[in-house]
DNA sequence: CCAATATCAGGTAGACTGATATGT
DNA sequence: CACATATCAGTCTACCTGATATTG
């Protein structure tokens, strides 16, 4: 990603958003590497901690992924030894996915981690700052979502 | 990524970075795809368009990957025909990357449309707002990087 | 001989599509 | 039979490491 458009002097705000959170993915990677997970694995894990029993087709809904990837990445998570999987006995065609011991105590320590992380990071806006920061994310982010492309699905 | 931390009840703002970073990316990819480039094609691109003349090595070291992929991607943007490469007579072991006429072209066409982009989704901030948008991602970046892990190479 | 560059070969993670088996 | 789910197989992209040749 290049820092400026053609016409302006300053470097893209989609740039810098962009540069901002690969930083971020940097420090999470920091993070979560010593305890054997990628930042995705991370992301998927509090997902299903999040939503306790869920199938993967259903976690593949939830994060726009098919199935199939939302499939392998669980599998994954399940080699590791971070989740386990049940037959659901209300409907056998799907599996209950369940953290393990280690996963819900791994997922604590990096969810600790990150709150740090984040309160080093964003504690060089002000209080006030810092929820306007908040607020023009996520105005941006549905302004984006309406502007020119439908969504998915 | 999810929402939020294990002690707040909002979402994380890591969180809501990377959703609008990806928000974005969805819609460059639905301006850069007509033009048979990704993404990260059109910013490679641009990159080589501020920088004539460069070399892939010198591309891979501003863009922090290893040499290796940054040849890739220069060998995928001369196979597809928006550059070329030429010996650099002043020292004979690297390459010039140029950008070929409709390398120029495309990159032109590429800018307006994304210009009109963030023109759409940044003006539903004001304009002072959006500047302090603008500071903040700086400002978050900065702290980003000076915190915990130390930045490659 | 050492350093930087280009480039080949092989590997990985995480996505994709397609195909198949099984349960409702 | 239709449909949802799990899962296997193959492919793709964008990165990685390692090895080698060439130039300075």
């Amino acid at each position: 990603m290049e820092a400026r458009g053609a016409s302006s002097d300053e470097p893209r705000l989609t740039y810098l958003v962009k540069q901002l959170q690969e930083a971020l993915l940097d420090q999470l990677d920091g993070i979560t590497q010593p305890f054997g997970l990628t930042p995705r694995q991370y992301t998927t894990l509090s997902v299903l901690a999040r939503h306790r029993g869920m199938s993967s087709a259903a976690l593949g809904r939830l994060t726009f992924v098919t199935p199939q990837a939302a499939h392998e990445m669980v599998a994954t998570l399940e080699r590791k030894g971070f989740l386990e999987r049940f037959v659901d006995e209300d409907n056998r065609r799907q599996l209950e996915v369940e953290l393990t011991r280690a996963g819900t105590r791994t997922l604590a320590r990096c969810d600790e981690l990150i709150d740090r992380l984040e309160a080093d990071v964003f504690s060089s806006l002000g209080t006030a700052e810092r929820e306007r920061f908040r607020r023009a994310l996520a105005t941006c982010t549905a302004a984006t979502q309406r502007s020119g492309v439908p969504v998915r699905r």
